[in-house]
DNA sequence: CATTATAATAAACACAGTGTTGGATTACAA
DNA sequence: TTGTAATCCAACACTGTGTTTATTATAATG
């Protein structure tokens, strides 16, 4: 999209710093992250660390919205048809799977250390598959509290499965969420 | 049990400390809050944070087992018996019931602004009261992925209800809670 | 390959927060 | 009322921030 993608340097650039971004990330809480620990460890100078970003929070949101760029591009490739009229857990089998390739970065941006923009991000994207409505006996609120507790159980479990080696296979892993809900 | 509590000058710096830190807490990142801040809106003098605290990490950590301690001090006053053989709503009940009393505090120390230890000392607070097995169909590793995503799922709806002005009754709540479990 | 454009570097800057100190003040407990 | 101790105040060196300037290195292009 954008011109400066096509330079190597830069291109070089964004890539140590979200390489560094993540293995922070695996040990502090983003926010206590300086900048001078991400360029050190980027082996990058701060003033070019200044000429991409903002600052920590702006390479993270970046980093955030690139993963979920890739994401989306990824289920359009590999989804016949629209989202829409796919088995939702076909499609949950392919979004676990695309976290597999990319363990570290997603368990990073899910986890306790990041912010939560990532998660919801994720949030949305799953409900737009799985917006099943069920047992209209209900009332709204109720309803509700439904909706909050099973997309805070399916994220974490989500993220227990990445945060220990993603032992599972990915339908497996679709399947027993698919039947929790 | 410390003299230094009888001190009402102490007593007051730790309270206003406290307020200090849960007022910062309903906008920030508790680890983007600098001691600076909370000495100006607490009005006391930064040498006499440190003469409490060694850090924020401290004061927070501080507060939050302050409030684990109330908290189960309340339960052992309310509660006539052992925990173990309540029946495990009535003492949710009376969590819920102890939240509302302090809301804002609960509802910061439990929010997506602080760390993770004060979830996990409700977790395990809230899971000897409610350690039930059920369908032992299932594989260890199952039975895990169930209760992180039932654990998870039960914080989120506790820290909704306490965000959103804890409308519903204690006792409707820890119902709704006790059916999804 | 040589030229041109621009990304990255290095060094310096003022500024803000940190954690500590020593001495003056103030408020407490007894 | 008096001795004790908590608080305040001012100063300290230190670290990270964000910006700027001139210089060097490297990529894209003809």
């Amino acid at each position: 999209m954008n011109k400066d993608k096509l330079d190597r340097r830069i291109k070089n650039t964004k890539q140590v710093l979200k390489n560094a971004l993540v293995k922070l990330m695996m040990q502090q809480h983003f926010s206590t992250i300086s900048v001078k620990a991400l360029c050190e460890l980027a082996d990058i100078n701060r003033s070019t660390f200044y000429a991409h970003y903002k600052d920590q929070t702006d390479l993270l949101h970046q980093v955030e919205e690139e993963v979920m760029d890739n994401l989306r591009r990824y289920l359009d490739k590999v989804l016949p048809e629209s989202l829409d009229n796919k088995a939702p857990a076909f499609v949950m089998t392919r979004i676990f799977e695309y976290a597999k390739e990319n363990s570290e970065l997603f368990q990073v941006l899910l986890g306790e250390n990041s912010d939560y923009l990532f998660q919801e991000d994720i949030i949305e994207l799953s409900q737009i598959v799985s917006s099943r409505n069920n047992d209209n006996t209900l009332d709204a609120r109720t309803k509700d509290y439904i909706k909050e507790y099973r997309t805070a159980g399916c994220i974490s479990i989500f993220h227990k499965w990445l945060k220990e080696g993603c032992v599972e296979p990915s339908d497996e892993m679709s399947n027993l969420v698919g039947r929790l809900l």
